[in-house]
DNA sequence: GCAAGGTC
């Protein structure tokens, strides 16, 4: 009987393979390590009873890693790392494993690998024939396809053994190889700069902080200092709403502005000047609408990470640290998945039936069997593991604290997400005052469906008197508010994760870690709202090298590397052909990095300068507590104590609550110079409210550098015709003294879209802006 | 003392 050796990437893997194969009759016995058993079956293989034993993994068994001889960073020229010999090793937490696995090699014929289907998976396959080939040369090597563990798979698995893919293996070698040689670079370079110009800071000996650089750290850092940098380069407009309320058998109704809001005083006035003269409104149309709010899609590693963050308040790295105690003791199935489709072959009823144990939600799910189980499936798959779900039944005595929370999570998820959407009726009344429209709506709930389980999300009714149509309504009052555009908010550790997802930064396993990574690393902060703060260091970090003209922090480095491994899994380009190339392009930004290294510890400086009171000769720190370490607040904060008044007395800023997400942006009727804004928009009260709670006693809210890179919204608007054109004459504003005004466009939909018009030079939100005013 | 990728 030929005797075969089964090879899985952890142990539960193994587990499941030998169970299935076996009937559930495998043995077990105990490996070299205590996390990695053996179980031992018999089985078909090739036609013929085979006997098998299945072990596994934790994962990659070895590492890429330079000789001894690089390791000091005194001696070793840095540059050396892009070409000195690297080599691949166990790394030393696996040499138990490796010992199971020089053991078990030879008292087999047969090798097959069983490790995820992914392209780590392949890496790791390759990894354990390398350990299991030196201790038997004879082995003859295969290589499992599934997708999922259940007996349809794993059997049709067995019986068509494929061959290891050396194509993805050498795009994980090139990533390894790629990652390590520029991270352990950039590192040793910055770290030695750094520490070199600000010991204080930073301490000179080895156990003191390092300055790390990697692919995936940098780009995960320049999310934070983009956000960051949008704010603080963000120029708030004053914009101006027309309201109709109206009150109803005691309800007071808000009949909101199709236009939603200009933002030129004069347009505004025009339009509730037009509609005032209308006296009457008229009720144009009443419709009524089925609305539904969907239940939520299966449940994955980046979605249970957003609502660990958003709904638990935990860490991305805290929510999945318990999720993995959570699946290690049997309660939930594996966190680290891609896919938010649950498989054909997973019968998904007796997981239903279990919660109807429960005290809590034991009659939901109840009422779920009864109707049916139909999950709502996304469309990802990484062909490997399930979407995240209960795997037993667990009473709320037996967990406590975050344990609970996260278990209660992930069944509140799955039984919301096999039940029915949430179903209402939605009310839209359209109301005609003159030329304005406007429109009030009202829902009523019929069903709330999953969302009496799923605790999580809210809807509300909101409830609306009858109008009929036809009807005229003289009884209201028509109001002309204002407000500014608002600043974007600060990233939350989940915005960060959905952007490292869709830019391909890391892995659904890793991204937690990354973040985590630059925490420790004092790259960034988290507020007590959980909003994500660059540090100084931070900030330096991306600047430095954007101004030697390196975008380090840019997404899209990660994202050509991803595009060169597919190639090299296609077989369209060579390992050592990218791995040539891609060392030469970084050689090259190092080799400039170096030369130019003095603008990374001027980046640093500037920051320090701007806080006033840290200098090199000793603060405390890039961010945590004190008085010392943020960025400094928005260009502009602090109470704006620069601006000169311009007679009368000013209209204090409107503050809105409840701000907006979105910037000042695509609705922006008239169009200005951007650098004429610099005084007049500035950021909202708020936001520097906000932001000084971090940063203690630092008071200079006038940093030494303009800001870079100017808003979005306004690059359009540079290119405004200035009057006068050559076809237009030269109109002067009411200024004293009048200068010459700027044509500008109407642009949003309305009688008046394409007009022209003359008016003040000034930016909105001026104090000294005129109220002049007229067509072109 | 450097990375990112697996996993316990």
């Amino acid at each position: 009987m030929k005797r075969a050796l089964f090879v899985a990437e952890k142990n539960d893997v193994a587990k499941g393979v030998a169970a299935i194969l076996s009937n559930g009759s495998a043995n077990r016995k105990e490996g070299r390590s205590k996390f990695n058993k053996i179980y031992t079956l018999t089985t078909e293989l090739f036609g013929q009873r085979a006997a098998v034993s299945v072990t596994s993994v934790s994962g990659h068994l070895m590492n890429w890693q330079f000789h001894e001889n690089m390791a000091n960073w005194q001696t070793v020229p840095m540059v050396d790392l892009f070409e000195a010999p690297v080599r691949h090793v166990v790394t030393p937490d696996m040499k138990l494993i490796e010992r199971t696995l020089r053991e078990q090699a030879q008292q087999h014929d047969l090798l097959v690998v069983w490790t995820d289907c992914d392209r780590e998976g392949e890496a790791i396959g390759a990894e354990i024939v390398k350990v299991c080939r030196e201790s038997n040369r004879r082995l003859d090597i295969f290589r499992a396809r599934f997708s999922e563990i259940t007996k349809v798979a794993i059997t049709r698995a067995a019986q068509n053994l494929i061959r290891l893919d050396d194509r993805t293996v050498a795009a994980v070698d090139c990533r390894s190889e790629l990652d390590l040689r520029i991270g352990s670079a950039f590192t040793r370079l910055q770290t030695l700069h750094l520490r070199n110009r600000f010991r204080d800071l930073l301490g000179s000996s080895d156990v003191n902080k390092v300055i790390s650089y990697g692919s995936c750290q940098f780009p995960t850092l320049g999310f934070v200092t983009d956000r960051y940098k949008a704010i603080e380069n963000f120029v708030s407009e004053q914009f101006w709403k027309l309201l109709v309320e109206h009150t109803r058998d005691g309800h007071k109704v808000d009949f909101l502005w199709a236009r939603n809001r200009v933002f030129d005083h004069d347009t505004a006035l025009v339009l509730h000047e037009d509609a005032k003269e209308a006296k009457e409104g008229v009720v144009e149309q009443v419709t009524k609408k089925p609305k539904s709010k969907w239940r939520p899609q299966a449940l994955d590693t980046v979605e249970l990470e957003k609502l660990g963050i958003s709904k638990l308040r935990m860490s991305a790295k805290r929510t999945m640290q318990v999720a993995e105690n959570l699946y290690s003791k049997g309660y939930i199935s594996y966190p680290r998945t891609e896919t938010n489709k649950f498989p054909a072959g997973l019968n998904l009823t007796p997981l239903v039936e279990q919660q109807t144990n429960s005290s809590i939600w034991g009659d939901f799910a109840a009422e779920v069997l009864q109707n049916g189980v139909h999950p709502r499936n996304g469309k990802k798959s990484d062909e490997a593991h399930p979407p995240i779900h209960p795997l037993t039944f667990v009473d709320r005595s037996q967990l406590q604290g975050d344990d609970w929370k996260v278990y209660e999570l992930v069944v509140r998820h799955f039984l919301a997400c096999v039940s029915m959407d949430a179903q209402g009726e939605e009310t839209v009344v359209n109301l005609r005052v003159g030329n304005e429209r406007f429109h009030a709506s009202g829902l009523r709930i019929r069903d709330m469906g999953y969302l009496r389980v799923y605790v999580y999300e809210k809807w509300g009714n909101r409830l609306l008197p009858g109008y009929t149509e036809g009807e005229k309504l003289t009884d209201f009052q028509l109001k002309i508010t204002d407000g500014r555009t608002q600043p974007p908010d600060l990233l939350t550790e989940a915005d960060l994760i959905a952007l490292m997802d869709k830019y391909g930064i890391g892995t659904d396993a890793t991204h937690a870690e990354h973040i985590e990574k630059i925490k420790t690393r004092e790259y960034i902060n988290v507020k007590n709202d959980g909003k994500l703060l660059p540090s100084f260091l931070g900030l330096a970090l991306v600047d430095g090298y954007d101004d030697m003209g390196f975008a380090m922090s840019k997404p899209d480095l990660r994202a050509n590397l991803e595009i060169r491994l597919k190639e090299i899994c296609e077989g369209r380009r060579q390992k050592q052909e990218v791995l040539d190339e891609q060392v030469g392009k970084y050689k090259a930004i190092f080799v400039e990095s170096e030369r130019k290294i003095d603008v990374l510890s001027q980046s640093l400086q500037r920051y320090l300068d701007r806080n006033g009171q840290n200098g090199p000769g000793g603060g405390p720190g890039f961010g945590h507590g004190g008085g010392g370490g943020g960025p400094p607040p928005p260009r502009g904060g602090g109470g704006r104590p620069n601006q000169p008044r311009g007679g009368g007395a000013p209209k204090p800023p409107p503050k809105p609550r409840g701000r907006p997400k979105k910037a000042a942006s695509e609705d922006v009727v008239v169009i200005g110079d951007d650098n004429d804004r610099q005084g007049g928009g500035q950021a909202e009260d708020g936001m520097i409210v906000s932001l000084s709670e971090v940063f203690g006693s630092m008071t200079n809210p006038n940093p030494t550098r303009k800001p870079r890179a100017p808003r979005k919204s306004s690059t359009a608007a540079n290119k405004a015709p200035r009057a006068p054109a050559n076809d237009e004459e030269e109109v002067l504003c009411q200024c004293s003294p009048p200068q010459v005004s700027v044509i500008k466009v109407v642009q949003k939909e309305g009688p008046n879209k394409g007009k022209k018009f003359y008016t003040c030079s000034l930016p909105y939100g001026s104090d000294e802006k005129c109220n002049f005013f007229k067509w072109v």
